[in-house]
DNA sequence: GATTGTCAAGAGCAGTGCTCTCGATTGTGT
DNA sequence: ACACAATCGAGAGCACTGCTCTTGACAATC
């Protein structure tokens, strides 16, 4: 059964080259899917044996598709970032007005962090412990706040009068560097600076929920998340309907 | 070598009771700060075994004193609030202006996040795979929360003009109720919901940096983050020099 | 058809949390 | 002062983990 499962996906895939070739890529497709799977039951302490287990497969012959652990983890880091950032993608709509677009890609990264607590616990929260971030990461990293940038870079936010605290010079360039990584390079300091704080307050709105330091307090959890997003697109200058 | 340790604590701490009781209450800090050590170098997954090696006891003896690595884990996390929660309260200082009040206190948070990162990811990380919070975290969870509710019901913040976001009618209990617990009763819910925003982004900004999300972007980062929570008072309406 | 490369399985190592039992030590009541 | 009870540390042992190495079976290629 597996393999006519292999099958079928390496037809979808596309790439003709031999048949080891498929059935590898197949493989290593399927326990990815199988170890997503027990690190939603399990959290982050992924067990390569039980994985095999459930493969029906010995846990040494899982070496033969992952070098360690740790690369079994990287290559759910990538996926879930790729994941990540293309639920922003599809939440964005380039007919909406700015706000409205902000608050939608961040209700839609806030609901794929609620559907997928534990991968955004693999991006997102504290790092693994012997685990070091490689460089397959910082690419499908990027892909997120780039949907943002893009957002800014239509509807260059308005300046807000009484917000003009002064940048410190010492973070003009490193800001505007952010601003031409994202391709939103015609933004003010000021405004690149505000949109980056807002980001930063999504990720925390959405960690402060989802590893439980709401409990107890706020249910309304929707609304409420919606009413701050609405609040930090303000504080950005985008323009609401 | 151990009881010249555990005897000269046991003096400091003042409990009066039998040698017994002290003898154990001093292990018992010495388990914990070995405990805290291990966690500074391996990071979340605290080994027992090695504990117990390091303190020259067999690791059954552990558990005279802990029930399980969850029960010594939540010890640590008890602390490590009050830690963070003490560091709020050292840096608040009454006679200073609203808004330079609110930022000494979220630099001091962050400097202490910097000082103990992992204690840092034990509160505010992913939660660890089988732990459950218990009842006993909530208490010194609230203390940090309270120093910055202690700033706002001192400082009412002033209204801004042009922020009248209609705070969503089913938000305004449970946002009242928030006030209430941290002692900040006399303020507006929409003052008080733009607080809690700006909470969320200093700990969605703590943790942004500490997990390792400001690699290769900005590296002046103290001013990084004192320029983001300037702006984040203003959003409040924090009284500024 | 023989050779080469790839694969899964098994045994084994060092490590983990945790439980149980067994002496040894300490504290307390008579 | 003595006996009883409570406490404590150590060791063995169980089931589990990541990982390595070796062995044998299979498929692709020359």
């Amino acid at each position: 059964m597996l393999s006519i499962v292999c099958n079928n996906l390496a037809m979808a895939s596309g790439k003709a080259t031999t048949v080891r070739a498929r059935v590898r890529e197949e493989m290593t497709n399927e326990i990815k899917i199988v170890a997503r799977q027990h690190l939603g039951v399990e959290g982050a302490n992924l067990s390569l044996r039980a994985v095999a287990r459930e493969m029906g497969m010995a846990s040494s012959a899982l070496y033969r598709y992952f070098a360690s652990r740790d690369d079994l983890l990287t290559a759910l880091i990538v996926d879930a970032y790729n994941s990540f950032g293309e639920a922003a993608e599809n939440a964005d709509d380039e007919n909406v007005q700015p706000a409205q677009r902000w608050i939608a890609v961040a209700k839609a990264l806030r609901q794929w962090a609620l559907n997928h607590p534990h991968e955004y616990a693999l991006i997102f929260g504290s790092p693994v412990p012997g685990y070091k971030a490689p460089q397959d990461t910082i690419g499908p990293a990027t892909r997120t706040v780039k949907v943002l940038g893009r957002i800014l870079a239509a509807n260059p936010p308005i300046s807000r009068p009484g917000d003009e605290i002064e940048l410190p010079p010492t973070l003009e360039q490193p800001i505007s560097n952010i601003a031409e990584m994202i391709q939103a390079g015609a933004l003010s300091t000021p405004a690149m600076a505000r949109a980056l704080a807002a980001w930063m307050h999504i990720l925390g709105s959405i960690s402060f929920e989802l590893f439980g330091q709401l409990n107890n307090t706020i249910e309304r959890r929707e609304e409420w998340f919606e009413y701050q997003t609405r609040v930090m697109t303000q504080l950005i200058g985008l323009k609401s309907e």
